[in-house]
DNA sequence: AAACAATGTTGGAACGTTCCATCATTGTCT
DNA sequence: AGACAATGATGGAACGTTCCAACATTGTTT
């Protein structure tokens, strides 16, 4: 079986010739701009239709010198909250008339520099950059060239970039004073210190605490953002002589490691021991886990970052100031009243 | 803060001129192709280094009327299988050249018929259809217009489409014959039978028992691909008199129900029951969880559709036959030989 | 020495659009 | 009636590349 015969497309004085006008008409149909008569305008779709024309948007975008392209570079596709960040961003940007071009950060053989090279050379009218990016000489020049977000880091590379993403210390007070309302006092918190969210959410923590006049039961356990370093976190917390009634992990995954520890322990969730996560991933609404986590609104952050960017490229805007976003809490089974 | 100055970026002209050369030695330069004294080659590259030279991508992809892109339509980026599918893709694609231009199928407004016109107008050079897609009159007829792989579906739209997958019959057969050589026969199956991957997995599973001799002991309870669906077939399952030893579920979703479910009729897994999975999701490895589980080789499935993709782009190529890859299982906590 | 191949270099045409200045027609106001 | 605005239609120039035919120079073979 051969490629089935592929005949050069029709162009756009195919579509002018087929429906009897000039290119020009055509043009002015097809972006809908200027007067055309009605009986010209529907010979020009007849004739669209006709040979199955499709605007070339190679040819478009060097007429136009504009690519209404917007460069989305991810650091991770796994994450969810990416995901749906993405989301968010896409959804706003197609009801621009704005194309995404996605491309995966890690992925690119030479760490991004080639990935970024390709977007600009498309001509990309701006950049976002999901997630937070290794440092980059790249990545630095490009934010200088376009307007840049960046969605869901703690800070930009360089100047000319806006941050648009979570209030991780708002978010982190979010559950702790929930604990707190619950009764609890000594609340501990498995954090991740090398890591810019690790840092937002210890901050967090240690506020709402201080602030219910908690301070003398600050514990801070350094861990990481994985199961692994939440487990090995949580042995120590749960281990020793005076242990706390709930725990605050800085995310989802370090709050599963923290169940299983609990489990080792034969603590029950939450008669023994509340737990609180963050990030509010499928994980935790998994009936075997059911986590209170903190929901970072990552869909509306992609939707902000997506308006901001279509602001950005009016002509004559400026560098619009970061952003946070308010996350909410999301109650499930792994948190209760402490018993007496 | 105004946005900085940004004059007009240089051309292939303003190059040759600072150069010294034509236009079209910079073009050779370029792209590498053709003789071209080391002497200009030397003053292009400074020239280039110099002004910041990029080319444009847009005018590149008109000259050569072709775009080196292949357009990726994904129906749901949440799907872990399909995110190290398209990592494999992309580092296939590339070494090769090629600018992969992702979207999400069911993000788009009109239910991808806006996508599919984009990227074709974008003049890809090959379609990668990530996952199974509705019916849409718009993809068949996208299929016919380049060449299109339909990457993790069990079929195509219509003609002219190869397919690039697992074998999900062996995949199954894989983890039953596991549980068969741990000594287990009463083995039942969480199912999903509205799903294409349920149907050729039950296959895989009654294959497998018939073939231990063990079809008297043949039992699918249907469910679905969620926790909630495996947990509501394991219940009846486990409630039963004669319970099975052992359930292979249909994905791990579905075996996390069956977890759950074993949990509330206070069976030890894997000591009163064993459990296996499938798609070797990050769930299945975490450790409150443990799941033995078919590792399905996403990655490797893309980085062959990669592979065919380019050979497809060969003149005088033809349409390549579908392929089936085989998985793996990965054994871990949730299986062990039943107790006598 | 002539013929030919290999190596360098060039400017013009093409790619398929949009943009723009220009022109034609009609209707409306003074 | 004349001036002007609104509507309608046009072809040529741009956009920034690649492609290609043609021409120059050198080295090698007959």
């Amino acid at each position: 079986m051969t490629a089935p015969e592929r005949k050069r497309a029709a162009t756009i004085l195919d579509v002018a010739a087929a429906a009897g006008v000039s290119k020009s008409v055509v043009s002015l149909v097809l972006r809908g701009t200027g007067y055309v008569s009605a009986a010209k305008r529907t010979a020009v779709e007849h004739a669209v239709l006709e040979l199955g024309y499709r605007p070339n948007a190679a040819a478009r975008a060097l007429g136009e010198s504009r690519s209404r392209t917007v460069g989305v570079v991810l650091n991770d596709m796994r994450n969810p909250w990416f995901v749906s960040a993405v989301e968010g961003l896409n959804s706003t940007l197609n009801e621009r008339g704005l194309q995404m071009l996605m491309g995966d950060f890690r992925l690119d053989s030479r760490s991004g520099e080639s990935l970024l090279k390709k977007l600009l050379e498309m001509n990309i009218e701006a950049l976002v950059l999901v997630g937070t990016m290794p440092e980059s000489p790249g990545l630095t020049a490009a934010a200088l060239q376009v307007p840049t977000i960046a969605l869901g880091a703690p800070t930009g590379p360089g100047a000319n970039v806006t941050v648009v993403t979570n209030d991780d210390d708002a978010g982190a007070r979010l559950a702790v004073a929930h604990l707190i309302a619950l009764g609890h006092r000594r609340i501990a918190h498995v954090g991740a210190p090398a890591t810019a969210v690790g840092i937002a959410r210890r901050r967090g923590y240690e506020a709402e605490m201080r602030a219910a006049g908690l301070a003398e039961f600050i514990r801070t356990v350094p861990g990481d953002l994985s199961e692994e370093g939440g487990h090995r976190a949580a042995l120590e917390l749960l281990s020793g002589g005076d242990r706390p009634t709930a725990v605050f992990a800085v995310n989802d995954m370090a709050a599963l490691g923290v169940l299983s520890a609990a489990e080792e322990c034969r603590l029950a969730v939450p008669a023994d021991l509340s737990v609180a996560g963050y990030d509010n991933t499928p994980l935790a609404r998994l009936r075997r886990i059911s986590l209170t986590s903190v929901d970072t609104a990552s869909f509306a952050a992609g939707q902000r970052a997506a308006e901001l960017l279509i602001a950005r490229l009016e002509p004559g805007s400026t560098l619009p100031p970061d952003e946070l976003l308010v996350p909410t809490l999301e109650v499930r089974g792994s948190t209760a009243a402490p018993h007496a």
